[in-house]
DNA sequence: ACTATATAGTTTGATATTAAACTAAATGGA
DNA sequence: TCCATTTAGTTTAATATCAAACTATATAGT
C-alpha cells in the first residue's frame, strides 16, 4: 500500500485496534471480577440476577438469551446453575408447552447483594482512579457499536 | 440508598454499564472475526501472526503472553498451534536454556496475509456504518483503562 | 560450591462458550 | 385433519481460557 493510502481500501486500522483494546478490556474485567465473587458466581449468572433485580419482569431463557446476547445453550447452561444453588425459579410458560419462565428468587436478591459488594470491593481502586464522567461519555458510541454488531450479526 | 445518593459510595453505574457493552461487543465482534478465518485461525493466533507482520522482532512466549495479556499456559496452547501449522518457528533461547524465542514463517506470512483479507470482508459492512474518526476516538482512553488493568490485577 | 529462590514453559483440571444436532411443541396451509 | 415448518429448549463436541501444580533452568546469597 502507497504512503498516502490513495487506494479505495478505507483506513481500518483504528478499527482493528478498537477490538483489539476491547477485547483485552473485558478478559482482564471479567478475570477480576469473577475472581472473588461470592457463591462461585460468574458475571453471566450475575448479570440474569441483576437483570431481574432491576425491577425487570419475569421472562425465558430465549429471551435471557437475547437480552445478554449469549446462545440459547449458554443460557441453558447459565440458569441451569443458578436453580441449582437456588437463586431463580423456573417455570412452565402458562399458555405454550416449549417455554418456561424464569423469575428471581429471594435468595438470588441476596446473592445479587453480595455480588454487588464483591464486585464494589474488586473495582473500588479502578472507580477512584477514572472519572466515572469520562467513561460515561464512551458509552452512547459504544452501544451504537453494539447494536450494530447484534442487529448484523 | 436515598433518592440523591448522598452517601460517600461513587456512582459506580457508569462503571458497569461500560464494562457490560465492552463485554458483549468483545464476544459478538470475536464471533463474528474468526467465523470465516482461514486455516481455522483463532483471534489470538492470528494476534501473534499481525504482531510479527508489524515487523517487531522475535519474542519469548512469555513475552508474547505479556504483550497479549493472557496466561502464559494460554500462550502455549496458541504458539503451540500455529507452529503445527507452520506458520511460526521456535528456537531456543541462546543463552537461557529456559527460555525460548519464536518468530514468523513465509507460511505465517501469508496465512496472516488471507486472515487479514478474511478479516476485512468480515467486517466491511462494519466498516461502511461507522466513521473511522469517531471509533479512533474512543480508543485513547480504552487505551488507558486497559493499561490500568494490566498494571493493577 | 551449595542452597534457596525466582523464572520460563508445560501440563492438568475446571468451565464458559459456540455451532450444530436433536427433541418436543406450536403454527399454518391444503 | 394432517403434514411441513417453525420455534423453545437441551445436548453434544470442540476449544479457548484461567489458576495452580509441576519441571527444568538460572540467579543470588552465604
Amino acid at each position: 500500500m502507497n504512503k498516502t493510502n490513495q487506494s479505495q481500501e478505507p483506513d481500518i486500522s483504528a478499527f482493528f485496534r478498537f477490538f483489539n483494546e476491547v477485547g483485552i478490556i473485558n478478559q482482564l474485567s471479567s478475570t477480576r471480577a469473577e475472581r472473588d465473587m461470592p457463591h462461585g458466581l460468574t458475571m453471566s449468572q450475575y448479570s440474569v440476577l441483576n437483570h431481574f433485580v432491576r425491577g425487570l419482569p419475569p421472562k425465558s431463557p430465549l429471551e435471557l438469551a437475547n437480552a445478554f446476547q449469549v446462545t440459547k445453550g449458554a443460557m441453558t447452561n447459565t440458569i441451569k446453575q443458578l436453580e441449582s444453588k437456588g437463586f431463580i425459579n423456573i417455570r412452565p410458560h402458562e399458555v405454550d408447552g416449549r417455554s418456561k419462565i424464569v423469575s428471581i428468587s429471594d435468595a438470588g436478591r441476596s446473592a445479587h447483594a453480595a455480588a454487588q459488594a464483591s464486585l464494589l470491593i474488586a473495582f473500588q481502586d479502578f472507580v477512584g482512579a477514572f472519572d466515572p464522567k469520562e467513561v460515561a461519555e464512551l458509552i452512547p458510541m459504544l452501544e451504537r457499536i453494539r447494536i450494530w454488531l447484534d442487529n448484523n450479526r
